[in-house]
DNA sequence: ACCCTCACCTGCACGC
DNA sequence: TGCGTGCAGGTGAGGG
């Protein structure tokens, strides 16, 4: 489900609900969520963990715990894929369907992992061994960091002969995007979906850099909902979309009400205005 | 090293 | 009502 500004949203979310307390225990339902790691060597290495931070890179959520006994911290990675959820459960709050895995805090409340499509997965690995770690290793330049300059894109683009769409997709080159925010970030820079990375001419590389971290940044400052602690739990759906072309195929153009065009790109869709985005 | 396709799952909206 | 199809905000493995 998220793209990178609503696992910002749920980074925060968690930040300020569990952040200083204690897991005191942990159940596993679905062992593939933690693979290649054993339920009791998880369960042993978590439990009695008090969690120090919540951070984020790209996609992934990173659980920062620390135990007592232990110098060497423990970093709990998350990534949500489509579908998974945290849910930030009261004591007598009724278990809901697909949750794989119950974090029992030392509060009475229950931190859960909720995922219907069974794609999120979650890491346990040492706080020193993080960086290195597979998935994460890989990753781009975070968008909003100063190493996404310019010059990174340029590279990144004249080495690839795939379609830009697709390769907006690709988290070892741009970080953060999905499939609604990279077909939103080409409509912004005016640019075609299907061209050749490498064939985007130099004086449009900036519009794209600059289309990317906007539609980032909007996102998470448009983004409403996420974890609702007055209410008592859960973080949701709720998000304000203010899409211009995702999903909106056949609607007029909001810039210049021609029809909005999808096509399959890469097994998946792509939305474009066939007449701002024509090169 | 790159790039493509498929696989991983459940559930929802659609047409017959 | 039921059943088949296609689709869903992501990525990793395995092939050419």
């Amino acid at each position: 489900m998220p793209e990178l500004p609503e696992v910002e949203h749920v980074v925060r979310a968690l930040r300020r609900a569990v952040v200083g307390r204690t897991i005191i225990a942990s159940e596993i339902k679905l062992p593939k969520l933690i693979a290649p790691s054993s339920l009791s060597s998880f369960k042993l290495k978590i439990k009695g963990s008090s969690i120090t931070g919540v951070s984020r890179r790209g996609k992934f959520i990173l659980i920062e715990c620390q135990k007592p006994d232990r110098k060497a911290g423990l970093v709990l990675i998350v990534h949500l894929r489509m579908t998974g959820k945290f849910l930030y459960l009261n004591a007598d709050d009724e278990l809901p369907k697909h949750s794989h895995a119950i974090f029992y805090l030392d509060n009475e409340r229950r931190l859960v992992f909720r995922d219907q499509r069974q794609f999120g997965v979650m890491r346990l690995v040492d706080a020193s061994k993080l960086v290195s770690t597979k998935g994460i290793a890989e990753l781009a330049p975070e968008p909003f960091g100063d190493d996404f300059h310019l010059d990174y894109l340029k590279n990144v683009l004249a080495r690839s002969q795939r379609s830009l769409k697709t390769l907006l997709l690709d988290q070892t080159k741009v970080l953060g995007l999905g499939n609604i925010y990279a077909a939103e970030a080409l409509f912004r820079a005016r640019i075609n979906p299907f061209k050749p990375a490498s064939q985007l001419s130099s004086r449009r590389i900036p519009h794209l850099h600059e289309a990317i971290k906007e539609v980032l940044e909007f996102a998470v400052l448009h983004i409403r909902g996420g974890f609702n602690l007055e209410e008592g739990l859960s973080y949701g759906e709720a998000f304000e979309r203010f899409w211009q072309v995702y999903e909106r195929e056949g609607e007029p153009c909001v810039k210049c009400g021609t029809r909005i065009k999808r096509a399959t790109q890469g097994g998946r869709s792509t939305y474009w205005c066939p007449k701002c985005q024509r090169r």
